[in-house]
DNA sequence: GAGTGGTCTAGACCACTGC
DNA sequence: CAGTGGTCTAGACCACTCG
């Protein structure tokens, strides 16, 4: 036989994405509940363990969570365990520290041909950047330059980010409904510019982590293109290789 | 009702930690099948539905492989795919290299402090450590030294080491019966020191990774600890923020 | 065609939450 | 207590692999 089926795909992968699509078109906002699995089974038609399949796929790529008894929500940075994952740096003497975001400057520019082919813009669309300080108990540890698509971020300022207490992710989140869903980082390391090294006290030419951070949202469409300088004088980038 | 199960388990997970055991006590070998899903649920009277579900919690952990129409797995670190979720470096410029470990020393010790907490032996138990440099396309990138619980490992050598092909952990895996589950890595950024900078063809004082990794076996047993210095001059640290 | 994993269903019951 | 997600079962059928 000559069969093939290219494009098959699963009953619960079908809900999955309609579920995704409503998700995005902001039928629940984030943090809010999405209807029980019962009600979802009887509106797509399908059985409560297809449902059930579909949210478990979602729930373990962390764009929703589950909790027993009480029903699923929509996954928000404003949850402190996101905040975890998407900074991966820790103190080396093991204890846990408030971390402080200052920002530093915000202005608009025309993407150029880097940012452009980062972001999926056209050269020249306008573009946000932002510089910020990031402080671990009062002490600056990493300098970020931020990249962002002009249009998506319309209004943001140095006034808007000052005001906001919480990670940018979640600002992004409330403020301009953007959710970043995963990210990619290079990480290698560099020399300490002059600049940098008066930021995060350190001296000129020291060892930083350079990382570099491409984050999507949904449907992986790149929407911040970010890039770190971490001192790790007294902190370390951890990751878990699973 | 003052009811409370502290300790309750479904079973599923019963069955999990049952085929866990069998798999710890080498019931079936890396790269070779397990019994199918109905012969397993015959084997522990459960339905086909719960052995599944066990199956699917250790194939998300990477401990076994499903492929349809044929059957489920040991996983192996032969599998150039375990390879690279233990290697996350890559060249800056896109293509894929060839790499290539090439062993500079090896010898026995006696762990000191900290090699005993990190590897959980005792101090001055029997210790083995290992030098080595890895190529990319036959430049050197990485300088790894390596401790290991000596016991383990009896009968590591540098001639074991070069007469082997493949990776490290695919060594360790069919010489030594021991398969790295996972592991951590603590990343920073520093100076290279003379030697190294000499191994890796950079100038002294180049900023280079230090990367800082924990292996775990079965039971999350530590046994592995090694730093690795990168260079980033035409490579990277790739990392996905799922 | 026989055997494997993969999907889908329907129904029963358990554990947790909150009113 | 009602409502939610979590577990377990049994059975039917689909998709893939291999001889």
């Amino acid at each position: 036989m000559a069969q093939v089926s290219p494009t098959f795909s699963p009953l619960y992968r079908q809900i999955k994405s309609l579920i995704l699509q409503a998700l995005e078109a902001g039928e629940w906002r984030p943090g809010e509940a999405i209807p029980s699995e019962t009600e979802l089974a009887g509106r797509f038609s399908v059985s409560q363990g297809t449902v059930r399949k579909a949210i478990d796929e979602m729930a373990s790529e962390n764009l929703l969570v589950r909790r027993q008894g009480k029903g699923t929500f929509v996954a928000t940075h404003s949850d402190p365990r996101a905040f975890f994952r998407f900074l991966r740096l820790v103190p080396l003497n093991g204890g846990i520290e408030q971390s402080r975001s200052v920002p530093l400057e915000c202005w608009r520019a025309k993407a150029g041909p880097e940012a452009a082919r980062v972001l999926g813009l056209k050269l020249g669309d306008p573009i946000t950047i932002v510089r910020r300080v990031l402080q671990f108990s009062t002490k600056p540890v990493v300098v970020d330059e931020i990249y962002l698509p002009g249009e998506t971020f319309a209004g943001l300022s140095l006034e808007v980010l000052n005001e906001y207490q919480g990670s940018l992710y979640s600002l992004f989140e409330s403020r301009f409904g953007v959710r970043m869903i995963r990210a990619t980082e290079r990480i290698r390391a560099v020399a300490a510019d002059r600049s940098t090294a008066d930021l995060l006290k350190v001296r000129e030419g020291s060892p930083l982590l350079s990382v570099e951070r491409i984050s999507y949202t949904y449907g992986d469409r790149p929407v911040e293109w970010r890039r770190g300088l971490y001192s790790t004088a007294e902190h370390c980038y951890l990751n878990d290789l699973g």
